[in-house]
DNA sequence: TTCATATTTCCATAAAAATGGAAGCATGGA
DNA sequence: TCCATGCTTCCATTTTTATGGAAATATGAA
């Protein structure tokens, strides 16, 4: 579970709640730099990081390069611990109905 | 959020897994070290980063140590991913319904 | 008591992940 | 062509995490 390790470190997951509520259209580069007062540097290692985990995508434009969430490792990690790490509990999003077995929708 | 940077470890993933289905008993310390061949400090090591993390309970039986999965932090977790990280994407448990916007029951 | 078993803590070492300055590459404008 | 901007890659350094032998602790049985 690669997406775990990507979202298990503080400036990873800010990133990424950052990006899920701009869309598609994402965000600049520079921008979540200065929101989060990373050094590009520091950035773009993250930003890699994300990217190799699958949860965000990249898109040129310009000089800038826009950064967007990409739903469906997040979909396939929610349903991943809901499937795996949760027998008998009260994780399972309806406890009443024989839970759909292997995943929802997927492709975001 | 502990409890991703917990699960982000394959040996601890593999670990949690085992409980999971172990249910309130739980599983001897010795048992889960012999299941995933790991040499007993190294065991000890990640069943207190579970611990800390919150996800494991310990108790004590005789001379042996059980320890059990503990579903309220994955719960918290899945909750937090869904709320946190899914906005306007497939991820959402029912994408129908207006999504009771805090958390569901929680106490396992 | 003494001993075996089960597991932890201690601690030195090794491996992996994060940090950020500096240099490099791409794009667009003058 | 030259320059400014926006970002990335390179890389040395630091910090964090993981590994596992050895010693220590707790429990129960003989």
């Amino acid at each position: 579970m690669a997406a775990l390790t990507g979202l298990a470190h503080d400036t990873r997951l800010a990133l990424f709640r950052l990006l899920v509520p701009a869309g598609d259209k994402g965000i600049a580069a520079g921008d979540l730099g200065a929101r989060l007062k990373l050094p590009p540097a520091t950035l773009s290692f993250h930003l890699k990081e994300l990217r190799h985990a699958g949860l965000v995508s990249q898109r040129r434009q310009g000089r800038a390069i826009y950064y967007a969430a990409d739903y469906a490792v997040m979909d396939a990690l929610i349903a991943y611990l809901t499937e795996n790490c949760c027998q008998g509990s009260a994780c399972a999003p309806d406890p009443t109905s024989p839970r759909p077995h292997k995943a929802r929708s997927r492709h975001a």
